[in-house]
DNA sequence: ATTATCTATAGATCTATAGATAATGC
DNA sequence: ATTATCTATAGATCTATAGATAATGC
């Protein structure tokens, strides 16, 4: 049953995009090794030839998580400036949609896993850390502000708000009260209403 | 073995107690039922006497832990207000200071469990979204406002930021990132620098 | 007599490993 | 011959329950 070296990384890469969803739906402690094995199409035992443990994925998974994301929010704001728009506008839109709300396997690493990665390990911590300062400093280049330590002020306060409002309104089982939440944070951050995906 | 009808209710308080903390703290897979019990000085089995099921405990641990802050957040309204103090400005200084910060087991049950609660069961859900609602309805009586709309938005706008804030700050494992995350939200929030405690 | 708690355990997880299998690649 | 994956399992959890124990409270 060996595969060849390609096959293998292919495998391995798999296991990364499956680990990076699913520990999103459903938190780190919500799937476990062989699920997630299943879910990319191979064995439990098969694992530990692509990773030394669970946390070795997990912090893996995060970091891979966290490129993606910002890759994405790059290309929403390269996107929304040559059609003349506020790239910032776009991603702060498109974080408070209700898209991004419910199909958290694909959103924000720190809305969906922010509260779990605070009780994890140093690797986790590691990358999460990393990943959010890359953030930050990518909408420091996007937010206004006179002085550069302005503009990083106010790009770790919107980060902020955008996570929060995401964690409350998928706490919340009320959907009219969850999109209230997200509205609202929206009008705070003086977002055109109804600009959401 | 048996103990009074009064050390009985009691014992149950002490195992809500620990269980508010210790959920906050570990998040509510962080921490199983047998130590739980060891925490409250009983053993496992006389567990299910007091409760049916352990997603009973967490539903029940979550509302306390959501009223035992709301009353502290009127008490220290209260307390600013009687010294010609700004009542917002105290609870979201506290509410960013790095005491809170470092103490998950007393705190904000939306920055610790949020996104666990998000993926718990209907009991769960119910009691964090009544939590936030009058969380944020009390709120909405300190936050200024010229209608009573713009105020109940501007409360839930503050909310998420505080939320957010604290999660990124527990997040980072680096001090000096953590406490800039903080001091980088009150300043946004308007509030007078070093005023936490 | 009733019942709150204790001890002990069933049954279902979960991570990690050992050894077998079979396809790659020298 | 090497090695990526598979099957099977060890050992450690975890929730929930059964039956014993001993103190309360009629």
């Amino acid at each position: 049953m060996k595969v060849s070296k390609e096959q293998m990384a292919e495998n391995r890469e798999r296991i990364l995009d499956a680990a990076a969803q699913l520990f999103r739906e459903r938190g780190f402690d919500g799937i476990g090794v062989a699920d997630l094995m299943k879910s990319a199409g191979l064995t439990h035992g098969g694992f530990y030839g692509h990773f030394a443990s669970k946390d070795e994925l997990m912090a893996q998974a995060t970091a891979r998580a966290l490129e993606r994301l910002r890759s994405a929010w790059a290309a929403l704001a390269r996107a929304a400036a040559a059609q003349g728009q506020d790239p910032l506008a776009a991603i702060e839109s498109a974080y408070l949609s209700p898209g991004h709300r419910d199909a958290p396997g694909q959103g924000c690493l720190l809305a969906a896993l922010g509260g779990d990665a605070s009780r994890q390990g140093p690797a986790v911590r590691r990358a999460v850390t990393e990943g959010m300062q890359a953030q930050v400093a990518g909408l420091a280049t996007l937010v206004p502000g006179r002085s550069k330590a302005a503009r990083r002020q106010r790009a770790l306060a919107d980060y902020a708000s955008l996570v929060g409002a995401m964690v409350l309104a998928r706490a919340a089982d009320d959907p009219q009260f969850s999109d209230e939440i997200l509205q609202a944070t929206a009008a705070a951050l003086r977002l055109p209403a109804g600009t959401a995906d």
